[in-house]
Parts: C-alpha cells; structure tokens; sequence
DNA sequence: ATTGGAATGGACTGATTGGTCCAGTTCGAA
DNA sequence: TTCGAACTGGACCAATCAGTCCATTCCAAT
C-alpha cells in the first residue's frame, strides 16, 4: 500500500475506487479489466488510483479483500448462529438462493479469484488464503459450538468438518458457474449437510 | 475454427501450440499468457497461430479442451474400473498423490479456468460445461456399476452422487491451490468418501 | 489569512498487445 | 514435372496498456 487514507475523503475515494474495480472483476475476470476502466468507472483518476495503490497487483489483492468483507457481510447473521442442524440448513438454503437471484452467474467472489491470482502473484494467494481462513473460522466455530452443546458426536473434529464443508460451497459455486445452475450447488451442500449429519451425536 | 489441419505436419503444429499455450496458462494464468509468449514457447509463428484459430478466445478454449483430455487420460486407469469401494479409495488417493508431486500447485487444469474464461466468453462457457460433464459422466457411470453390482443402496442416486464428489474434488482443489497445501484435498474426498460410504447397501 | 500535507486532474509515454497481410515454401496428387 | 492447396515466416499496425509526472485544488490546523 502505497498510502492509506488520512482523511474521510480519501477513504472515500479509495474505497470506490476497489468497488468499482471489484465490479468489474465480478463481470468480466481479471483478465478483462483496465485500470482505465476502473477509473472510469469509478469516477476517479489515473493519480486517485496511484495515490492509494501500488500497482495494479496491488488493486487486485485490495479486490479480493473488499469481496471477502462482503461475502462474510452477507453471511454475518447466519455465520453468528451456526449453533442448531436447523440454523445450518438455513444457512446452506440462503448459499442456494443467493446463486438463483444471481442467476448462477459470477460464481464465489473469492473462490473464483484463485485461478486468476494465486499463480502469478504470491501475495495475492496470501491474501485469498487469509480470505479462506476468515471463512473457515466462523464455519469451525459453529461447529465448535454445536459440539460443546453435544449436537456432535466425541469423535466429530470441527475443524475438517468446516474444511469439507467449506469445499463443498466452492466446489458446488464452480459448477453452478461453469453450468448456470444453482442446483449445483444445492446439491454439493445437500452432501455436505448429510456429511455433518453423519457425525451427528447419537 | 477457422481451419481445422489437413495434413499431419498441420495436426502437429496445431498441437505444438495448442500444448504450448496450456503450459503458460497453467503456470500463470490467462491474464498473464500473451500471443507472442504462446507462438515463442510453441516455435511457431503468428500466421501459424492464426492459421488453426479464428483468435486468442478459441485458442483459450482448445486449451480447455486439452486440458480436460488430459485430466481424463491421467485418470482414466481409475476411471474406467470404479466399481469397488477399494477402486473408489485408490482413486481419490492418487488424486490428492498428484497435488503432492504438483506442490499443491496450478490446481485444477480445467476448474482453475471457470473464473478466467466462464463470465467473458460464453462459448467457453460451454467447453467448461462440455469439460464437465465429460468428467462426471465417468464417475456416474462407475457409481451406476457400483449400484448394480448392489454395492450402493436402492434409494442412492448415482446422478447427485456424482455431482457430489466433483464438487468436492474441484473445492479441495481450490483450497489445495490457495493454501498450497495438498491435504486439503485430501480433507474434502475424505468427506466425499464418507458420503459415498453412507450410501452403500446395507 | 496562511500554510502544508493530502488529494486531485489529466496529459503523456514507452512497451506490449491482438490481429493483419502477403510473399514464400512444402508436398501430395495428377 | 506441374499445379494448387496447405502451410509457414515475420514484418507491420493501430489500439490499448500500466505506469509517470507535475501543476492545481482542497481543507484542517495554526
């Protein structure tokens, strides 16, 4: 970072800068997105930008950020309360819902960025490995809870579960992507719901 | 396509690039393989690229197909004989043993690709879906041998199963590629195998 | 009112890009 | 041997790209 904001403006400035830049990633990938774009966009200028990010790399790793905020946003109030099979389920319900209002298009905010960064820029698959990692806490955590209130079995381990758990939401959002069908990933979680299920205390 | 080769030097040539091009974007991304990279790594020349492609999107879609061909080929020893819970096992261990040898890298030569080509190119789009379903029809078809074998319950369905178990292949590949670490993988088919599990006739 | 750091506008540049063009070569079939 | 289609080499181009630069404006604190 070449500079973080000092004032309310500029706090402004860069943060419409990274949603306008996160937009047009969202639509197009990576690949396809300029800065002159972005700029545009965002109704910034080619300085505004440089003055708050790096590079373009940089921008990019500001992007993925800015997406896992608003996936985690997105979850917060079914993420606080993983705590009964029921809230579970409502949680993977609004993961399919969400896909059918999209259209099942863009795929994960995050996960879909992992092709397009973590090869060329080491930092930015720090950055989405960091996104995971937020993800995944809050998955664990339920569980965690679920299992102090013995929903899980002893030989439950919260933390592979919420592992498994959150590989089937990627893998299921790479096949709605890929095939433009939510039930994809209705299906994945379907399994993945069973898979908790299965290690359900007795 | 703007002319499919005629001749074997042709097909060749095709090829050379075609394997060129999945190699530069495998090791760094579409955003990151220029024309020029492609023809210098291939030893060919600009008019032989444009010769075989109608332009750089159907290039990025012969390399989908490529990939998929490949990842079928490596697999198919295991593939075409998942008719035993032992063949199953053995199968997803070779492919958590591959992300060891890769060093968790490049994650799936096909999945990887959804993010980069899925929203910008709706014919490759469909090579994707194409990729796919080639893919999952393989493990369908040996969880329906598994079935009438009676090794998988009557109220399984070998459709959802196998959606299942790419869905978990392609999100412990993305974890596995973000996190650089092949037990990620190895987490999610362990999930997927114990789903299959609680599937199997009684 | 002055001042200085923060923020802004946008012209500019050198390099690279995808794509075009055409002259030349290869090679099997007649 | 000739002929034509398939194939090849590489110069060339206009457009676009990421990144630089500097003059100007804003604004809060003194």
């Amino acid at each position: 970072m070449v500079d973080s904001p000092k004032t309310a403006r500029g706090r402004e400035t860069r943060e419409r800068i990274v949603g306008a830049a996160a937009g047009l990633v969202g639509e197009r990938g990576v690949a396809e997105t300029s800065l002159d774009d972005v700029i545009e966009a965002a109704g910034a200028s080619k300085s505004q930008l440089y003055h708050y990010f790096e590079d373009r790399e940089e921008l990019l790793r500001a992007v993925v950020s800015h997406n896992c905020d608003d996936v985690l946003a997105a979850q917060a109030p079914h993420l606080g309360a993983l705590d009964s099979w029921t809230a579970i389920r409502a949680w993977m319900d609004s993961l399919v819902e969400l896909q059918v209002k999209r259209r099942a298009r863009g795929g994960c905010p995050v996960g879909s960025l992992v092709g397009q960064l973590a090869e060329s820029d080491e930092k930015g698959r720090q950055v989405l490995a960091d996104s995971f990692e937020r993800w995944e806490r809050e998955i664990r955590e339920g569980l965690r809870s679920m299992k102090a209130r013995g929903k899980l079995a002893r030989r439950a381990d919260p933390d592979e579960l919420a592992t498994a758990t959150l590989a089937a939401i990627q893998g299921g959002l790479i096949l709605t992507q890929a095939r433009r069908d939510p039930n994809q990933l209705a299906i994945a979680l379907d399994a993945a719901y069973e898979h908790l299920r299965a290690n359900a205390a007795q």
